[in-house]
DNA sequence: ACCGGTCTACGAAAAAATTCGTAGAAAAAT
DNA sequence: ATTTTTCTACGAATTTTTTCGTAGACCGGT
């Protein structure tokens, strides 16, 4: 059994964690507030207080989202599964609910409509040509 | 400005009245309530309550996701916008939130996870080709 | 020793999303 | 003609998610 879905709050921060690693409740919460940190679509309408960010924390905790070390009086949270496998787990339901689990369908409509730098599609040609591969030698 | 983000809900309904075309309440309610239909990840607890449906419709009626035509005292309902549309802008959306922004990142892993046709390998390159091609002229 | 700043815990308000009960009108069945 | 079924409207209960206020502990500087 994996652990729960991540809301969209939480994933938020399970995104900066990744970035920044291992961190307090103050860099996490610093660092939503900050306007540089990219932001999931459209702008913060105002600051997350801080004890926004603890709690939210805390409940990622009990769901086993993260995990937290004591360092003295303060708290140091960790991603507990790994940002690939997150997303992965993500995809899966992704596909499901919007693209009716055509994860095909997904790839055609991600490559039409993102731009492409040269390197990202010779990687895609190279997993292709693998996934060929194997399809011939099962 | 588009419409609203469809709820995860609502964009269970929508995915219903692409694959039905224009349909009652009933219908929706039946298709939801039936157990070949396929469904979101996992299985339903219990049925849907027909009004609970009913609901559901007449709030994305306000939002705007679906019309609505009277049939004399019964109305059928119509996704207002495409499916292609509507992915395309879930696609986005998700794209930001679970994997900071990198389509890119999520075209390589939806390829790596879930496996794909030779059809469908022979599209993705066909498309690879195309996107080559209007790099070298722009 | 005291004060101001910072920390966690915790409850609970606020907001968002989901579910359904009830009422009244219309249609269908008897 | 009466009863039963089926429909919409609507308010509200429930559940889930997000937000924050308050309290008590601790630390650092003065």
């Amino acid at each position: 059994m994996q652990h729960a879905k991540p809301t969209e709050s939480e994933l938020e921060i399970l995104q900066l964690l990744w970035e920044m690693g291992p961190s307090t409740v103050r860099a996490v919460n610093d660092r939503l507030n900050d306007p540089t940190t990219p932001q999931r679509s459209g702008r913060r309408p105002r600051e997350v207080g801080y004890t926004t960010t603890l709690k939210l924390l805390q409940i990622m905790h009990e769901k086993g989202l993260v995990s937290r070390e004591e360092d003295g009086r303060t708290h140091i949270y960790t991603a507990r599964a790994s940002e690939r496998d997150t997303q992965s787990a993500l995809l899966r339901q992704f596909v499901d609910t919007a693209f009716r689990g055509s994860a095909m369908k997904l790839v055609l409509q991600a490559l039409g409509n993102h731009d492409a730098s040269q390197a990202e599609i010779d990687a895609i040609k190279t997993l292709i040509a693998q996934i060929e591969q194997n399809q011939s030698k099962p």
